[in-house]
DNA sequence: CCCTCATGTCATGCC
DNA sequence: AAGGCATGACATGAG
C-alpha cells in the first residue's frame, strides 16, 4: 500500500471527503480534503492509497512518517494557509520524483492515479478503473467491495439515502505502519517545469487540458466568488434568476463544467456522516494558482488541505444561487470562507475522457442541482401544505369576510417600528415573503416557499408556473424595486436579522410548525387570502413588479378570477398603502417645515422690534441734540436792538442756498400749511 | 372609557 | 383608457 501524501496542505475548514473505490481486487483509496480557496496545486501530490501490493515506482518516494491521519479531518493549521516550515521544498520533491525516473509527475491525484494505473499495467488506467467501477457499481459506491463503499446509499444516489459511515471503514485501511510516501509537484508554475517530463506520457496533452481547464477553473471560480457576493445582496428573484440561466445553461449544455458546488450537492444529499468519508481527489482537477500560497503542516494531510466543515445543511443552505442561504458562523468553522470559492470546473473529457463516475456521482452534476433543489422545494412544499393544511374554502370564504385589514405590505420597517413589532415580528422568520416588511424579508420568504402560502410555483403544478416566469417575475421586481422606491425616507431595516429564516432546513420540523403557527397568526388580511387562496407569489411581489412585468406574469399563469380579483386588490392597497405612507410623510414634512417656518418668523419679528426700540431711542436722541442745539444757537442770536431773539416767536428756517434765516413763526406756520395743501392738492390729482 | 397616534383602506381627482 | 400617485376621510387597534 502507498501513499501519495500532499506535504503541503492549505488551512481551512473541515470538509473531509474520502472516496473509496473498490475494484477488481485493485481498491484504489483516495483521501482528499478540499480546501475552500482551492490553490492550483491543492491536488498536487493528493494522498493516494494503493493497497494491495500495487506498487510502482512512482510513488516509492520520501516518505514522510509525520503525515497525519489518513482520511481525517484535522485540525487547521494555525498560520492559516501559510506554507508550514517543515514541508519539504517543492524542488526537492521534485528532483526526487525526478531521479526516480517517473515518466509522469502526478500533477494531480487524478494523475497520480493515471500514473500508477499505467505503471500497473491496468490498462487504460484510471479511465477504465473509474469507468467500470462506474458500471460496475449499479448502486454507486455502494456496490464496491469494502464497508465503506456498502454503507453508501444505493440505487445511483438517492440525495436523501439512508446515513452511513464510511468514515469507519476508511479508517480501518489506515494503520499508522503502512509505508508512506510523499508526492509532491509544483501545479501551477511547478508545471511548466515539469513540462518535459509531461510529454514523454500522455500527460503532456492532459497537462495542456489541465493547465486549461485550471484557467476556465480560475474564470469559474473567480466567476463564482463575484457571484456569491452579489447574490448575497440581491433579492430572492435575481438569485433565483441566477440559478435559471444556471439550469438553463445546463440544459442548454452550454455548460459543461463541474464544480465543487455540485459535489457538495451531491454530496450533501449523502448522509452528513459520509462526507467524511468519500474523497473528492479523483473528480476535482486542480485550480487556479492565483491564490496558491498556502503551504501548510505535513501533518496535515490532504484532509486539511481541503478541509471544510461542510455538512448536508450548509451543502444545500450553500448553493450557488444562494437560494438558501443561512447565517454560516454557528457551524462553518471560517465563516469568512466563500463556499463557493470550491467552485472548479470540471472538463468532463479531461482527466477521464470516458470516465463515468456516475456510479458515485452524476454524469452531469448540474442535473443533481437541479434534482436536488427541486427535491428540496418538493420537501418544502410537503412541510409547507402539511403544516398549512390543505386549501379549505370555509377559510377562504371566512378570510375574505374578515373585517381587520392589514394588508401586510408593512412599511414600517422603513418608518417606524412599532408596525413591525405590531404585525410582522414573527413572520419576518418564518413567513416573511407575505408580507413586505423589509426586502430581504420577503426575499427569504420567496427562497424558501415562492409563494404566498408556502406555495411553490412549480411547473404542471396549482398553477402553471415555470422557472423562466418566475425568474423574469423575480427580475422585474427587482428592476421595479430599483425604479419604483417613491417611498419617502424609506430605509430598509432589520434585514440582518432575517437571516435566521434562512436557517429552515437546519431546524426541526417541530420548530418550523410552531413558528408557522405564529405567522399565521401575524399574517395580514391580504396575507392569508392569498395563502388561502394559493397565490403562487408574495404579496411584496405582486404589489412591488412594474405593471408590464405584473400583467404578463398574470397572463403566463392560469389563476381563477377570484385570485386575479385578489392579486389586484392586494396590487391596489399595496400602492396605495405605500402613496398614504408617503403622504403622510410629505405631510408631516409640511407641517414640520411649517413649525420652522412660524419658529423662524417669530424669531425675525423678535429681532425687528428690538431694532425698532434701538431706533426709536436714537431719533430720541438726536431730538435731544437737536432741540438742545436749536436753543443753543437761539440763546446766541440778537435782533438789531441786541436783545435776545425768543425762540417761541421765531423760528430758524434753511433756505435752498444754505444760508440760514431767522423767520417769525407765524410765517412759517402758515408757509407750512401752504405747502401741505399743495401736497394734498398734487396727491389727490395723482 | 376616552383620547391620541399610527396605520390601513376607500373614494376621488389629477397626471 | 389604464395605471399610478396624492390626499381627504374614515376605520381600527394599541398604548
Amino acid at each position: 500500500m502507498k501513499y501519495l501524501k500532499p506535504w503541503w496542505s492549505d488551512g481551512g475548514g473541515l470538509l473531509h471527503l474520502t472516496i473509496l473505490l473498490s475494484l477488481a481486487g485493485l481498491r484504489v483509496d483516495l483521501d482528499l480534503d478540499l480546501y475552500l480557496l482551492l490553490p492550483p496545486r491543492t491536488l498536487l501530490g493528493d494522498e493516494l492509497l494503493l493497497p494491495g501490493g500495487s506498487t510502482s515506482p512512482a510513488y516509492a518516494l520520501s516518505p514522510f512518517p509525520a503525515l497525519g491521519g489518513w482520511g481525517r479531518a484535522e485540525p487547521l493549521h494555525p498560520k492559516g494557509r501559510e506554507r508550514d516550515p517543515a514541508a519539504p521544498p517543492e524542488g526537492q520533491l521534485l528532483r526526487e520524483i525526478r531521479a526516480l525516473g517517473v515518466p509522469f509527475i502526478p500533477r494531480t491525484r487524478v494523475d497520480a492515479w493515471l500514473v500508477h494505473s499505467v505503471a500497473a499495467g491496468d490498462g487504460d488506467g484510471a479511465h477504465a478503473l473509474l469507468g467500470a467501477a462506474a458500471a460496475s457499481s449499479a448502486g454507486g459506491v455502494g456496490a464496491s467491495v469494502d464497508g465503506v463503499s456498502q454503507a453508501a446509499p444505493g440505487g445511483g444516489g438517492d440525495p436523501r439515502a439512508a446515513p452511513s459511515s464510511p468514515l469507519a471503514a476508511g479508517e480501518e485501511e489506515k494503520t499508522p505502519a503502512e509505508p508512506t510516501a510523499q508526492v509532491s509537484d509544483a501545479g501551477g508554475h511547478a508545471s511548466e517545469e515539469n513540462e518535459g517530463l509531461r510529454t514523454a506520457e500522455r500527460g503532456s496533452q492532459h497537462g495542456e487540458n489541465e493547465r486549461r481547464a485550471s484557467a476556465q477553473k480560475e474564470k469559474s471560480l473567480q466567476q463564482k466568488t463575484e457571484d456569491e457576493k452579489k447574490t448575497a445582496e440581491r433579492p430572492a428573484w435575481e438569485a433565483e434568476k441566477t440559478a435559471e440561466s444556471r439550469n438553463e445553461r445546463h440544459q442548454n449544455g452550454t455548460e459543461t463544467s463541474f464544480s465543487l458546488e455540485d459535489l457538495f450537492q451531491l454530496l450533501s444529499s449523502q448522509p452528513e456522516n459520509l462526507l467524511e468519508g468519500i474523497s473528492l481527489g479523483d473528480i476535482i482537477p486542480p485550480l487556479p494558482g492565483s491564490i496558491n500560497d498556502g503551504m501548510n503542516s505535513p501533518t496535515h494531510n490532504f484532509s486539511q488541505a481541503i478541509s471544510q466543515d461542510v455538512n448536508l445543511h450548509e451543502a444545500m443552505l450553500l448553493c450557488p444561487d444562494n437560494v438558501f442561504r443561512s447565517d454560516p458562523a454557528p457551524r462553518i468553522s471560517q465563516p469568512q470562507e466563500p463556499f463557493l470559492q470550491l467552485n472548479s470546473t470540471f472538463n468532463p473529457e479531461q482527466p477521464f475522457p470516458g470516465t463515468n463516475l456516475t456510479g458515485f456521482l452524476p454524469l452531469d452534476s448540474q442535473d443533481l442541482l437541479y434534482d436536488l433543489d427541486i427535491n428540496i422545494f418538493d420537501e418544502i412544499n410537503l412541510m409547507s401544505l402539511a403544516t398549512e393544511g390543505s386549501f379549505d374554502p370555509m377559510e377562504v370564504s371566512q378570510l375574505f369576510e374578515e373585517p381587520d385589514s392589514d394588508s401586510g405590505l408593512s412599511l414600517n420597517s422603513s418608518l417606524s417600528s412599532t408596525s413591525v413589532t405590531k404585525s410582522n415580528s414573527s413572520h419576518s422568520i418564518c413567513e416573511g415573503a407575505i408580507g413586505y416588511s423589509s426586502d430581504l424579508e420577503s426575499l427569504s420568504q420567496h427562497d424558501f416557499e415562492g409563494a404566498v402560502g408556502g406555495y411553490h410555483a412549480e411547473p404542471s403544478k396549482l398553477c402553471h408556473t415555470d422557472q423562466r416566469s418566475v425568474s423574469h417575475f423575480h427580475e422585474a421586481l427587482a428592476f421595479q424595486h430599483i425604479l419604483h422606491n417613491h417611498t419617502y425616507h424609506i430605509q430598509p431595516s432589520a434585514p440582518e436579522s432575517n437571516s435566521q429564516s434562512f436557517s429552515w432546513p437546519g431546524k426541526s420540523q417541530k420548530i418550523r410548525s410552531r413558528c408557522h403557527n405564529d405567522t399565521d397568526r401575524n399574517l395580514s388580511r391580504d396575507e392569508r387570502r392569498a395563502k388561502a387562496l394559493h397565490i403562487p407569489f408574495s404579496v411584496d411581489e405582486i404589489v412591488r413588479m412594474p405593471v408590464e412585468s405584473f400583467n404578463g406574469m398574470l397572463s403566463r399563469h392560469y389563476l381563477t378570477d377570484l385570485q386575479l380579483s385578489l392579486i389586484r386588490d392586494i396590487r391596489r392597497r399595496g400602492k396605495n398603502k405605500v402613496a398614504a405612507q408617503n403622504c403622510r410623510k410629505r405631510k408631516l414634512d409640511v407641517l414640520l417645515n411649517l413649525e420652522d417656518d412660524v419658529c423662524n418668523l417669530q424669531a425675525k419679528k423678535e429681532t425687528l422690534k428690538r431694532e425698532r426700540i434701538q431706533c426709536h431711542k436714537a431719533i430720541n436722541i438726536m431730538r435731544q441734540k437737536l432741540h438742545d442745539l436749536y436753543h443753543d444757537v437761539f440763546s446766541r442770536l440778537r435782533d438789531d436792538e441786541g436783545r435776545p431773539v425768543n425762540p417761541s416767536q421765531y423760528a430758524l428756517q434753511c433756505s435752498q442756498d444754505g444760508s440760514v434765516l431767522i423767520v417769525p413763526k407765524e410765517l412759517v406756520t402758515s408757509g407750512h400749511k401752504k405747502e401741505n395743501e399743495k401736497g394734498k392738492r398734487k396727491r389727490e390729482k395723482n
